[in-house]
DNA sequence: AGGACGAGATTGTAGGACAATCCAGCGAAG
DNA sequence: CTTCGCTGGATTGTCCTACAATCTCGTCCT
């Protein structure tokens, strides 16, 4: 999500504000860096000083600090004392424990999500997302594939009709989608993709049977999977 | 942990050692807005206009707008487009789903603490912490106690070594401080003293015990009794 | 060479300005 | 009398400038 949108020209004179329908100067300044880390413009590391991103994306200095602050509260960047921002690269360790926290949490979504599946329109949400899933695992590049594979995951996690939830898992996904996506791309010939596909399945089945304890244990399985997948990725993919 | 930044909100200005003396006057502000609302300095709804805080606080806007983006980020208060911020009222439904992620995070942090029960010093922190609780629970007033309660639940956090669940559980447990007192103030002659001590007890054993599994589910299950209880308080004490 | 020193870069904080927006109160219309 | 629309004040969103504090790094002196 947060597609590569249209933002043209950044720089226009400054003073006339968008008619309020829509996202304040802050969050695109959020939603911007964001997608920046997410596909690369932004290395884990690097440094964003105040100044070039101002001129860059054409802001005043309160709104792009309010707006790293905002970042950083997320976890995606670090702010050091008289140091500034820089995107947040994550040691072995951060990683491993942000999986444990995606396995009790994601957990959780896939309890409520079985526990809530006739709500109306659940099912036909849930088999969608999982279609959609297994097409691209068959069909496209590895960045789709991702993708696909987050928004199903996201999908589980609406559907348990948690707010704060949908919040945190969020947050975790983005803090982990670059090891995410070093660690898909070193796997793919390996058959991971229809490993995952079919937890997916059974994850999804699960779901629809309103097997709430099955679907948290094959959630967090998948999870577990998942994170040490990743674990094994070489030294030079982390801090 | 009344008032003094011990722990200076999120993940911000948290360089690995300490090369800056002073809290930043963001820091400050934070701090002292949070102990506000949890001694009740601040009631839940109460607009939090900026440019009274600035006189009451002898800050600047930049200040204090960052300071109240951060509290909006944790979720203590809310901050609506051009009606600025105002200390949080979480609706039932809220502090239902709030002690359900309590419940699998903290039962994280349980089953962590034991099995890291052998790290030095481990053992004499938690069994002080245990005994605070114990002779708190039996001479002083509500404040105190609940105080202490919550400082042994966040002993058991810390002692998972997971900093990630540190910062989501003081969240949390922030979020739920305010009807947390209000039910502890209304239960209080029914013995409900006596029975969590009893339940903190038996937590404190499992881990001292080694058993993950047991402390896990000790410990949800005292937050489920925990949470319970709070969703009896009637209507005018949720949004 | 090694360490002290200073110049430049960068951040932390204050404070002013102005447009956009919200809100309460008032008056007109039904 | 109630309802609707308008206006003026209050408040926020964003920009700007300024300066002190702090960090970085290259230079110079011993």
């Amino acid at each position: 999500m947060t597609g590569s949108g249209a933002h043209g020209g950044g720089r226009r004179t400054m003073g006339t504000h968008p008619p309020d329908g829509r996202p304040s100067a802050v969050d695109r300044v959020v939603a911007t860096v964001r997608s920046g880390v997410r596909d690369g413009r932004f290395a884990p590391g690097q440094r964003l000083v105040e100044a070039d991103l101002m001129r860059e994306l054409g802001i005043g200095r309160n709104t792009l600090r309010e707006a790293l602050s905002r970042l950083s509260s997320d976890g995606l960047v670090t702010i050091a004392p008289h140091r500034g921002a820089s995107v947040r690269r994550l040691t072995r360790t951060e990683v491993e424990q942000l999986y444990e926290l995606r396995e009790v949490l994601e957990g959780l979504a896939a309890r409520l999500a079985a526990l809530h599946i006739n709500t109306p329109g659940h099912r036909d949400r849930l088999l969608a997302a999982l279609d959609a899933v297994q097409e691209t695992a068959r069909t496209a590049e590895m960045p789709q594939y991702i993708d696909e594979n987050l928004r199903f995951h996201r999908t589980v996690v609406e559907m348990s009709g948690h707010t704060r939830l949908l919040e945190l898992v969020d947050q975790l996904q983005l803090q982990t989608f670059r090891v995410q996506f070093r660690s898909a791309a070193a796997h793919d010939r390996t058959g991971m993709r229809g490993f995952s596909v079919s937890e997916h399945q059974s994850l999804a089945e699960a779901i629809l049977a309103g097997d709430a304890e099955q679907a948290e244990n094959i959630m967090r399985t998948h999870l577990r999977h998942t994170g040490s997948s990743i674990l094994q990725l070489p030294d030079s993919d982390f801090a």
